[in-house]
DNA sequence: CTCGTACTTCGATATTTACCGTACTACCAA
DNA sequence: TTGGTAGTACGGTAAATATCGAAGTACGAG
């Protein structure tokens, strides 16, 4: 079984949550996941760049510590670490969503919207 | 008298926001404005940077909406845009900056402190 | 008017970031 | 075992970012 490297509660950086924050493609991919609580393959996510950039922003988002990726099957399970981040940085990811939420929805043009 | 462009609370964005408080140098003035709540020229930060790179900092922080700077003879006052922030992303930046006091305090060594 | 201070602007550079396509790996199903 | 699907790794490129030093501007003090 494939396993992806995640940083333990500690370890994450607020550098590196908040520059992966910062992009839109990468917010958007957060937002959903939490407004959808449920797991999401990556592929679900018609994100307007291609596969290896999406794979990119993805482990972006995984190796600061904002999402935590399980293979299943061949496919990815991608869910927000949001305990995580709340017992590291309180209060920092609702304020980003709420932000996000404020400044208009979807933060990025899926190609499907488009 | 030099005016500086500042852009209006409804203009402010939140990639650019984000993007401002991503950085360590920009952090650092942003958590020392908000601490010590007089004005205070840039010349009194004393980053670990040139004037110019500085200058730069400061400009995308201004940009950005996060300070207000505002010539007094031949300085410029900084000073954080607290309430517009506030207003328009309630609870980012007081989230950003318990972040950096749980992380560790000042997040830029400067030249004097090193 | 001259000088010093505080900051900006400009041009250059190094590094990082976002992006792509191609080739690859791992896994599941037939 | 063959094929399809999901995602990674790699090599390359374009653009953005962070940095500097040198030269310039604006202002107050003397």
């Amino acid at each position: 079984m494939r396993t992806l490297k995640h940083p333990e509660r500690a370890d994450m950086r607020l550098d590196t949550v908040l520059a992966a924050l910062a992009d839109p493609i990468r917010r958007h991919i957060a937002c959903r996941l939490n407004e959808n609580h449920h797991d999401h393959a990556c592929v679900t996510f018609e994100l307007p760049v291609s596969k290896s950039t999406a794979t990119y922003h993805f482990r972006t988002l995984r190796e600061a510590g904002v999402i935590r990726q399980e293979y299943q099957g061949t496919s990815i399970m991608n869910s927000l670490r949001k305990e995580d981040l709340d017992a590291r940085f309180p209060g920092l990811l609702d304020a980003v969503f709420a932000a996000q939420r404020i400044e208009g929805g979807t933060a990025v043009n899926t190609p499907a919207a488009g």
